[in-house]
DNA sequence: ATAATTTCTTGATTTGAATCAATGTATTCA
DNA sequence: TGAATACATTGATTCAAATCAAGAAATTAT
């Protein structure tokens, strides 16, 4: 998807009010392997993903825990980093070559009062990173082991096809090996079987 | 704190903002252990609490999960289910006589429709709620069990005087007995000496 | 104040996922 | 294409928290 488009699903904008938002965001592209954000650094961006994959992850001691991924026709930031200000623990890297828009927060701002719709806007991607944020947690609190790969696999599919397992395994707080073990049950079950395609 | 100091605090208003909204508030009276929002019902308005405590929860196979503490200063509404306009899975219940004052949704609506500067609320609101879930969220999922009690300690000291243990338990998630034997080991360690009374 | 109930603690046992370790299978890159 | 590396599976063992089970302490009601 691009980003006109995308911004359109948002709110009614005005031409003036669409002109004036994507004068503000410019091109990135990014090759697999690199950091859109890097640890200590500043979220000061927003970015919408034209095509890619990323992962944001935080260490702890050593081991890389992921949080969350970030694909095509979605927006990304570290955006606890970016509404706190502080410096980023969250990492972001991309898993594939990507090409992303991005806007930078004082432009954001900027939209922000100029504008009720964009103030709007603001609103709602809020919104909705918070229902993201609590689908999640309590998807990995309260949900088994086994619940958490199936619920993933519906809700995701393409991810199994383009994240390493071990990747998809850390994301749903579990070990590669327990990971493992979940699928194998799953399968004899006859659970998942034509969904991942993957490893058949 | 009163509910006008409160709103006052989240943005510069207008008399007329102000008037309009007070006019949308109506009073409520909670006694402990009466539900605001029961399960299966709409969540369809934001309240702000004078006085009193409340737990949002949710019951997996007959066991209650706490999710969250609502005190007073604060908003509280079962967002999830107010943003997502599904019946609550998240019943909310006062676990002390309480004074709250609530608004419903279509108001809330108007105001933000009517008001840039409400609109902008809206989106802090938004916001501070996301850093919330996210901040608990990586709490409960990465910190070891000694680690989240200290942290709740040092957090919500007063929570500690006012809930059940068995609730802290199960907001912390793990059970009661788990906590108990966590609480022993801090306070040998004299880590937390001084901040739990209740149980000394 | 005493009984009843709720909440908390402590011990013994079970359990299921993490860890450790090895082997097998894919991908990547010279 | 073959070697090297990264990734996935499988088995054996360990371990920490859940569960089970009493009993003790605190709170509430009469």
């Amino acid at each position: 998807m691009k980003l006109q488009e995308y911004l359109k699903t948002f709110n009614k904008f005005s031409d003036k009010e669409l002109e004036d938002a994507l004068s503000f965001f410019y091109q990135e592209k990014l090759k697999k392997g690199d950091f859109y954000l890097k640890e200590g650094q500043y979220s000061n961006k927003v970015s919408f993903i034209e095509s890619g994959l990323f992962r944001l992850f935080y260490q702890v001691d050593g081991e890389e825990k992921i949080t969350l991924f970030f694909s095509e026709g979605e927006f990304m930031t570290d955006y606890f980093g970016y509404l706190t200000q502080s410096p980023s623990v969250r990492p972001i890297q991309a898993l594939e070559d990507s090409t992303i828009y991005s806007i930078d927060r004082d432009n954001l701002n900027q939209l922000f009062n100029d504008s009720k719709n964009w103030e709007r806007v603001g609103r709602i991607l809020a919104e909705s990173a918070y229902v993201t944020s609590v689908h999640r947690a309590n998807r990995l609190l309260h949900d088994d082991y086994d619940t958490r790969l199936s619920t993933f696999i519906k809700e995701s599919p393409s991810l199994i096809q383009r994240v390493p397992q071990y990747m998809i395994a850390s994301y749903l707080n579990m070990t590669p090996e327990t990971l493992s073990r979940v699928k194998k049950r799953l399968m004899q079950d006859k659970l998942i079987k034509h969904t991942i395609h993957k490893s058949l």
